[in-house]
DNA sequence: ATCGATGCAAACCTTTTGCATGCAG
DNA sequence: CTGCATGCAAAAGGTTTGCATCGAT
């Protein structure tokens, strides 16, 4: 924990960007809650946990330079808002149930073969992706029966 | 397109809803620029010069039920706001440049294996994907240099 | 004739922005 | 000290909703 916030910290400063308080608290936030999706909405309330005077502003804007930075991955499921997680290790991929929203994770490498070939193809760097499958889950699959 | 506008009128009726006037501009416009994504205001726009007297709130409560009973793809690249494009034949996916805009659609099959693997693993019955490459496309490539 | 569909305007929700103040470097 | 970062409130942008009217069945 301790040495994400410290290496995540550094990127801002290299970059030249302030460590605030704020932004520290939201690193935090971030950071204790690796697996969770956050809207801004929903880390806002954590974060005024810690630091109750934040503003949400706040949290806009710097979600929008950590996702710039590569600190946090952008989610778009819903159009209407986006999500927001810590982009540590690997990408990940999303399995997501049409009926009662429930989202579940899976990694997978076999993309990667699929991408090189994609970047050859249309000359075309990638450098980030987004899967994302529709469907029914087990639970509700269950439910009709 | 007369065809294509009678299978999607057909689907309507079938699901009892009304065959509008509205309901049938909005599908020749989508018909019309299969390979186009739309916005909900620029559909708007489009269906206007067909029939002028259209409301907004018409389109957008139309691509819902579209996108319901599958007729149109909604495609979130933005998180912002949605778009839409009609779904016709295979799936096809999405490089988008994070630096122009631009988007290049792509068709592949890889993956048809890769979502029955899914499907078994997760007992999750996948019914439709979203794939999408960020990064930087061939013309901006050979801008910076 | 009925009830769903429409147009309009207002409401809503998420995100962005302007401005005065605060604080990291 | 300087200029970026912040909090607040207002504005903006996209979408949804309430209601009276219209029109497909």
């Amino acid at each position: 924990m301790e040495k994400l916030i410290e290496k995540v910290t550094n990127i801002l400063g290299s970059n030249n960007y302030k460590i605030t308080s704020q932004r520290k608290d939201i690193l935090k936030v971030l950071i204790k809650n690796k697996e969770r999706h956050f809207s801004a909405e929903e880390l806002y309330e954590e974060v005024k946990k810690i630091n109750p005077d934040v503003g949400l502003a706040t949290i806009y804007r710097n979600l929008e330079i950590f996702s710039e930075l590569g600190i946090t991955h952008q989610l778009d499921f819903d159009g209407n808002f986006k999500k927001y997680e810590l982009s540590l290790e690997r990408h990940h991929h999303h399995l997501i149930c049409k009926n009662c929203g429930k989202i579940i994770e899976f990694n997978d490498d076999v993309l990667e073969d699929f991408e090189k070939d994609l970047e050859k193809h249309y000359n075309f760097k990638i450098v980030d992706h987004q899967i994302k499958f529709y469907g029914i889950c087990q639970d509700c699959k269950n439910e009709d029966e």
